[in-house]
DNA sequence: CAATAAATCACTCAAAAGTATGAACGAATT
DNA sequence: AATTCGTTCATACTTTTGAGTGATTTATTG
């Protein structure tokens, strides 16, 4: 591509010369051209080939938390209701918001295991819902 | 400074005239020189002066937030997402666990109020399920 | 070693939740 | 008078959740 654009232009500017007999003296002109149409050029093959830049803008999104950090998980409770870590696990993950399915794969089990474990836990929960089991595993202090 | 580039270049050209008296015939390499010179020029003048694009990244940034005891809705919050007393009077109720039946009868309206009221509390709220919608509540502050 | 608990998964069926769309109505506002 | 908004409700449809049952595997423990 390069190639043939200075061809051209050298065809070009050697016409020029034989057609309107410009002197060689007057070599600023070819000169001129010559930039001209390179820059262009240039300005050309490096939006073509060169890979666009990325200006990154990080928007920060404040989003807010509330954290106890005196929270200690009340052992009683778990062992008194006979609650596995699996299923404080899932809990945990329901309570983040997290359906079955999205816990299944944060767990690396399949659907039918997120699904007993809840179903056991509800039972242990003496709940029917899982807002239920989030509201209660919160009062007696088993989640955060 | 493409002016300041071209006078520098026809100087350059004109001291390797005398200096090495280069025929003027050889004319086709000023021709050359040039080319190569601003071919450069307009890669680089096209990389200075292309508006990048723009990538924007939201990074979400976590904000403590102590919890009162003394619980006052968050007029602003409600406001800002313009959330409905029937909307957050059904977020209440999900948050204490109720189904969106139960929900209905409580406030005397039919199942599908119900669920229009969440259904619409859910995109305020950018939320996809009851139980995000409940997290997202309690962080704004919107409910207990 | 046998018993037990925990974790895994499948299958089916039913209930609940959620989406999409449209519409009616009254109160408040322009 | 026209418009907007909140509330109400319906229909139709899809997805998710949950109950119930049964089965396998693995680790632990008496």
């Amino acid at each position: 591509m390069y190639a043939i654009a200075m061809a051209v232009l050298l065809l070009f500017l050697r016409t020029l010369e034989y057609k309107f007999l410009i002197l060689q003296n007057e070599f600023g002109l070819y000169i001129g051209i010559t930039a001209l149409f390179f820059t262009i050029l240039g300005i050309w093959a490096s939006n073509k080939l060169t890979t666009p830049k990325v200006k990154t803008v990080i928007v920060e999104k404040e989003i807010l938390v509330q954290k106890r950090l005196d929270f200690i998980v009340n052992e009683e409770e778990l062992s008194k209701r006979k609650i596995s870590k699996r299923e404080l696990e899932v809990l945990e993950l329901m309570a983040n918001g997290l359906s079955n399915q999205e816990i299944a794969s944060r767990l690396f089990v399949s659907l039918n295991t997120v699904k007993t474990h809840s179903s056991n836990l509800f039972q242990k929960l003496e709940v029917k819902r899982r807002t239920q089991a989030i509201e209660t595993g919160k009062k007696i202090g088993i989640i955060e």
